[in-house]
DNA sequence: ATGAAAGCGCTAACAT
DNA sequence: ATGTTAGCGCTTTCAT
């Protein structure tokens, strides 16, 4: 029932030798006898031996963990209650319920865009191979974001990789100011002086731009993402340089919040002041399928009618009906550098900041 | 530059005490006196102190930490399916390039139902006001599985929540044989000694009968989810009882797999074998969104044509067009649950496998 | 109420 | 090539 777990010592003195010895075979160093190896291994397996990682950790000064942070914007969430000494676990109340209320919300938008499953699946893949994987943390709130700073000064993890959903959020800076190794998904609304990757999005911009005036369309629009981040003003700024360098005058934009709604919203508002146009490009995914559904609703043909280019090529672009021509941002090997380099900065690798910006590349589906 | 992080010792030299004293305060261990409460925390504050997690495990033995395990079926290839491109990169070969194409599918399904993000908030619910977080990992290889339980074995983590996407998942009883602290959603389809928070499917599907024939629909039908597994039979089952019960002769049925594409080629079969059809019942919201589009697409109005009723009242419930009269599942709730059962385990406080049963609830909305 | 001291299991000098 | 030994920073008896 209670047999303590097998230690060094238990495995040292099975194979006959010193605790040293097991630790190198262990951990692959070499100035070992193939032989005396054979028999650590041996008395390994027959002791049912695993390390303790907390001991590890303790002289490594590694967690061998990293932080995969969603954050947000967001002031103190009512009833923030952190702090070393911290009682009343239980006896939850009113505000415990509200603020989880919050939270659910919060996780269901995040979740909502397939968008940031990718990024977990880059980062796994590159992690995994490693033995390592993402601690997830949400940073909606001040609370949670202070308790993102202390997990990593506590070191129970060694970097963070933080995807914002909000132009004002905090936290780059904040971690950056604390020198803890960060690297974010995308660059920073908020200035600060931290690593990231990102996508070339006003190229993208462009790109859906040239291929909608490509297909004859000249009353051209678009959904935008939110303008206060760089990348919903990115791929507006590319899509005007496309639209203003093929002399179309007047191109009437509409801004969104990357949200399915938001795309519904901006869609029937586009369609009731803009009749006549003819494409749209949606500043992702999510929001083109919102303006496939609007326009189905109004009984315009996708793409005769009118034709729609959406931005990341995420799952919904195949899923929406019909597929999206869209601007694929390969958000799996960008996660995965992420991840790379934040292993850099942790082992010192590298210390300043870094970024790495990626090209977007134009899908052709069914929906131009 | 390098100034190392402060201990215990530096805290209690600045404090003017021991450490054992500082240590008091920060557990929240009564009998200190007030004033050198006061003293210690100025202390903390004044050297910002941040306590070391791993020399505290190293102690408590104690992590703090639990596993959030998404897992599937799967033996060592799990992508040996058609030879996708990939580059060999840095070391890595073709093998890896599979095994991470392989993931990202496997990924893409879990994150494309909006279920598993309601799984993640309720978890991360629970977990978050006790200063914990979950860490992530995917299980739907053999090896993948083999990292869970090392993972486990060396006290990374205290004990796993484990989210199963298939039937044939060996990952259950492997840790109830490793006797090591668990829970699943749902019982798993492989018996095994371990515990786990379920809905009362039957229950469910009955619900879903019931209100199908009170909206006056005789020619039901129902796109089911997989048969292999508990939820997708008892889901059925309970919908038969209700046909049954209520004379209905023969309901034609059709097995889905619970993604989207499943139920648009489930609803596509249905309708061409059985075009008299006025209600369907799907086995989750995913599959009649689904349902909804093929109906829409071959001109059948929803719900004067034909009604559907999905399962899960997930967030597709609400942005199907039209909004999804749906079974609830309390999912943040249930995830809720599983991890304060785990805690409970982890603690001591509970040995014997348990389940916990919740009770569905019809939510109506506009597809009846 | 506070302090002294003994480890927790491991790695990494250093010695042989 | 292998062993000895000194901690890593913390909690927790056991004294006082």
């Amino acid at each position: 029932m209670n047999r303590q777990a097998p230690t060094l010592e238990d495995v040292a003195r099975e194979a006959g030798v010193s605790r040293a010895t097991v630790s190198r075979v262990i951990n692959g160093i070499r100035n070992v006898d193939p032989d005396i190896q054979e028999v650590v291994r041996r008395a390994i397996d027959s002791t049912g031996y695993a390390p303790n990682r907390a001991a590890r950790s303790l002289v490594t000064r590694r967690a061998e963990t990293i932080a995969l942070v969603v954050s947000g914007a967001g002031g103190e969430n009512p009833g923030a209650k952190d702090g070393a000494a911290n009682d009343a676990k239980d006896g939850r109340d009113a505000r415990d319920g509200q603020q989880d209320a919050a939270q659910h919300e919060f996780a269901a938008r995040v979740f909502g865009d397939p968008f940031f499953g990718r990024v977990v699946s880059g980062v796994v893949g590159f992690l995994r191979p490693r033995s390592m994987h993402p601690v997830l943390m949400f940073a909606e709130s001040e609370s949670a974001r202070t308790q993102v700073v202390d997990y990593l000064r506590q070191g129970s993890a060694d970097g963070a990789l933080v995807v914002s959903t909000h132009a004002e959020d905090p936290l780059p800076a904040r971690l950056a100011a604390e020198r803890l190794p960060a690297v974010c998904f995308a660059r920073p609304a908020v200035p600060a002086p931290v690593s990231f990757v990102d996508l070339a999005h006003r190229h993208g911009g462009l790109l859906a731009a040239q291929h909608l005036l490509e297909r004859g369309r000249r009353r051209v629009t678009t959904v935008t993402g939110p303008l206060d981040v760089p990348a919903g003003q990115e791929r507006l700024a590319g899509f005007r340089d496309g639209t203003e360098r093929a002399g179309v005058p007047y191109v009437p934009i509409v801004e969104g919040g990357f949200t399915l709604a938001s795309g519904v919203a901006a869609m029937e508002r586009l369609l009731a002041e803009h009749p006549e146009v003819d494409g749209v490009f949606a500043g992702n995914d999510l929001m083109a399928q919102g303006v496939c559904q609007v326009l189905a609703r109004h009984g315009r043909r996708v793409p005769q009618d009118v034709a729609v280019v959406g931005f990341d090529d995420s799952s919904v672009a195949l899923t929406c009906s019909p597929p999206l021509t869209t601007v694929r941002q390969p958000v799996e090997e960008m996660a995965a550098t992420m991840a790379q380099l934040l292993e850099e900065y942790i082992h010192g690798d590298r210390t300043d900041p870094t970024s790495v910006i990626f090209d977007p590349e134009l899908v052709v589906r069914e929906s131009t």
